[in-house]
DNA sequence: CTGAAAGCGCTTACAG
DNA sequence: CTGAAAGCGCTTACAG
C-alpha cells in the first residue's frame, strides 16, 4: 500500500511523474484513495482518518500540490478574493491604505485584486466589471470620485462595499473616513492660537466632501474664535502641487496676504511651499503653513510640515476588517469616523506683527 | 418566441426574477437557445447566427449577467489573471511601477493580485502559495529581496515570471532594470564637472545588487576623473531616510567632510538632507546632493533636488508587456535595461573653495 | 448554424 | 470513516 511507503517513495513517486500534480484526482491515485478522501483530508475536516488525512496531506505537500482557488470558489461560492478600487496607487495616501488592506487581507486568507480606476469613465466600467467576474466577495473603494453615476453600478454588485475618504456623499451603508470636520478645526485653531488672523484655506476641487469637511473645520474655528471669514483668503486647487502653487500665487498677490495657509492635504501644502519660497518668502517666518495626511515625507522637508496625521494605514486595515465582518453577514455601525491627529512641527510659528 | 420580444418585454421578464442571472443557462432559458449558443455568443463565435448573437448579447447586458471567471478558466485553464508581488507598497518608486503594471494589465483585459510581502519570510511563503492556487497566468516582482530561498519555489510553479529591478542576482531569466552603473557614473559625473572633489556616497544595504550597481557607477565617474575613491566617504543606510540620515552624521563628523553626496535614492537623499540642515549647513551651498529615483515630491523640495528619473511607471508597463509576451509563448531577450536620466535641479552647485 | 455531452477540479450530501 | 455521484458554470469537440 502506498500508503506505507515512506517519504523517500512517495518522492520516488513522484520523481516518475512527468509533472507536478494539478488536481486532487492524482493525489488520491498517489496516496491509494478516493479523491473525495484528499478533499477532506487538505480541508482538514474530521471526517477521514487523522493518520490517512496526515499521510494524505504529507504527500501532497511533497509534490507540491496546490488546490484550485477556481474550482473551489465555483462550489463553495466564495472567492475569497475581494477588490480593491482606487483612482490612483501612486497616490501616497492611498498607498499608504491599499498595505493596510492587504496587511489584513493577507492575514485572513484573502487575495486582493487592485485596480486603478484613474479618472477613465469606461476604465471604471472595466473595472466594476472585472470584479462582478471575479465574483468578488467584497469591494473597498479608496478615496475616490464614486458618486452619482458609479453608485447604482456598484449597488447592483450585491457585494459588500465599504468605502474610504469617499468624496461624494451617498447612500451606501458603510464607509471609513477621517473625522475631517474636527481635525481641521483643530489645525486652524492652533494657527489661531499663534496669534494668526489673515489664514487662507487652499482647498480641493470644489465638491468632493472632504474639502466640504475640512473647509468647514475651517471655517468653524475661525467663527469661535471670532476672526472674521474672507472669501479672498479661500482658494482651490486639487489636491496636487501644482495646481496649489497656483492658488497660492492667488493668495500672495492679494494686498492683504495671509500670514498662515491651511492646506487641504500635504501635497497641496509642497505646492504652497514650493511658490512661497519662490517669491522670496520664507516659511514660517512669513507665512506658516499646515497641510493633511502626514505624508511619510512631511517630517522630512524644510522645515517639517505641520499637519494632520491620517493613519492611513491603520484606516485601510479598518476598512478591511469590516468588510469581512460585512461578509460574514455582521450587521454593524454606518459609518466609523477615525480621529486625525494634528502632528506641529516648525512650519508653522507665532505671527509677529510687521511694524 | 423570446427573442422578437421588445427590450421591455424582456425587462419584464428581468423583472420577474427574484435576483439577476447567474449563469449561462439561465440565460439561455431568456433567450429560448441552448446554453451552448449562449456560450458562443457572448464569446463573439461566428458559429451562431449573427441577429441570435446579438439578441443574446442584449439579453445578457439588459439583466446585468457577467460570466464567471472561475468557471471560464477551470476550462480554458488560463486565469486572466497575474500576480504582483511587491516588498511594500507604500514604497513610492513600487507604487509608481504598479501603477504602471495595472494600466497595461487592464488594457489588456488581465486583472492584477496584489500582494504585499513585506520583510516576513512567512508571508512570502502564503504570497505565493495563493498565486499558486489562483493560477496566475504569470509574475511580476518588484524591486525585492528576492534571491536565494525564494527563487526556487518561483521556479516550481511553472509560470512566467519578470523581475523589475531585483535586488539579488539571480538566475531568472527576465527582468527589467534601470540602467545603474550608468546613471550613477552620469549623476557622479555632474558632481565632478562642477569641481567637486571629495563625494560621497550614501548607498543601501549591502549585498543588494543595484546598490552594488550604483556605488560601482560611482567609483568609475571618480576614477575617469582621477579622483582617489577615498573609502570612509561611502556609508550605508537602507534607502529610508532615517537610516540615511545616520549615515550622513558619519560623514558629517569627519575631519574631512564631503563636499557633496552621492545617495542611493531620493528616500536617502531626503534624510541626508534633514540632517544637513540640522547641522547648520545648507544645501547646495555647503554641500551638494543628488539623489536617485525622481519620487514625484522630489521636484518641490526646497531646494528641488537633483537626481536620476527612472521612469517608473514606464518600467511597470514595459515589465507587464514582457510578461504578456511570455505568456503568449514568445521568446524575448533576457534583460531590459531602462536607461535613466539626470535631471539637474538646485540641490547641486559649483564647490567653491572656502578660502 | 445548433444542441447534447463531456469535462475542467473541486465540495458535499448520500448511502454504506 | 469511505467512496460514488451530483453539481458548481463554463467551453468545446462531436454529431447532426
Amino acid at each position: 500500500m502506498v500508503l506505507n511507503k515512506s517519504p523517500l517513495t512517495t518522492c520516488a513517486v513522484l520523481a516518475e511523474m512527468p509533472t507536478k500534480p494539478t488536481s486532487i484526482k492524482e493525489i488520491a491515485k498517489l496516496a491509494g484513495v478516493s479523491h473525495s478522501s484528499v478533499s477532506r483530508a487538505l480541508r482538514h475536516s474530521p471526517l477521514v482518518n487523522r493518520e490517512k488525512a496526515e499521510q494524505i496531506r504529507r504527500i501532497a505537500d511533497e509534490c507540491g500540490y496546490r488546490p484550485s482557488a477556481a474550482a473551489r470558489s465555483l462550489v463553495t461560492r466564495r472567492s475569497h478574493t475581494i477588490g480593491v478600487v482606487v483612482t490612483s496607487i501612486a497616490d501616497p495616501f492611498v498607498a499608504g491604505v491599499v498595505s493596510g488592506i492587504e496587511d489584513v487581507a493577507n492575514e485572513r486568507g484573502y487575495s486582493v485584486f487592485l485596480a486603478n480606476s484613474g479618472v477613465d469613465a469606461a476604465r471604471e466600467v472595466r473595472v466594476v466589471r472585472s470584479f462582478e467576474e471575479h465574483r468578488v466577495d467584497g469591494i473597498v473603494v479608496t478615496a475616490s470620485r464614486v458618486g452619482a453615476l458609479y453608485v447604482p453600478v456598484l449597488e447592483q454588485m450585491q457585494v459588500p462595499i465599504v468605502l474610504l475618504n469617499n468624496q461624494h456623499p451617498s447612500q451606501f451603508a458603510y464607509s471609513v473616513m477621517i473625522a475631517n470636520v474636527e481635525a481641521s478645526r483643530e489645525a486652524t485653531r492652533h494657527l489661531v492660537a499663534l496669534g494668526h488672523r489673515r489664514i487662507a484655506y487652499i482647498g480641493d476641487r470644489l465638491g468632493y466632501q472632504s474639502d466640504t469637511e475640512r473647509f468647514a473645520g475651517y471655517r468653524a474655528a475661525l467663527e469661535e474664535a471670532g476672526v472674521e471669514f474672507d472669501p479672498t483668503l479661500a482658494v482651490h486647487g486639487d489636491g496636487k502641487p501644482e495646481a496649489a502653487g497656483e492658488a497660492m500665487s492667488k493668495l500672495l498677490a492679494l494686498a492683504l496676504q495671509p500670514t498662515a495657509v491651511f492646506c487641504y492635504n500635504d501635497l497641496s501644502a509642497l505646492g504652497a511651499f514650493r511658490r512661497i519660497a519662490d517669491s522670496g518668502l520664507r516659511v514660517p517666518e512669513d507665512i506658516s503653513l499646515v497641510g493633511f495626511d502626514d505624508l511619510y515625507l512631511s517630517r522630512y522637508l524644510d522645515p517639517p510640515l505641520t499637519t494632520v496625521r491620517q493613519p492611513m494605514r491603520q484606516m485601510g486595515s479598518l476598512a478591511m476588517t469590516t468588510l469581512l465582518r460585512l461578509i460574514a453577514g455582521e450587521g454593524l455601525a454606518q459609518d466609523i469616523k477615525v480621529p486625525g491627529e494634528l502632528i506641529i512641527r516648525r512650519s508653522t510659528a507665532p505671527h509677529e506683527e510687521h511694524p
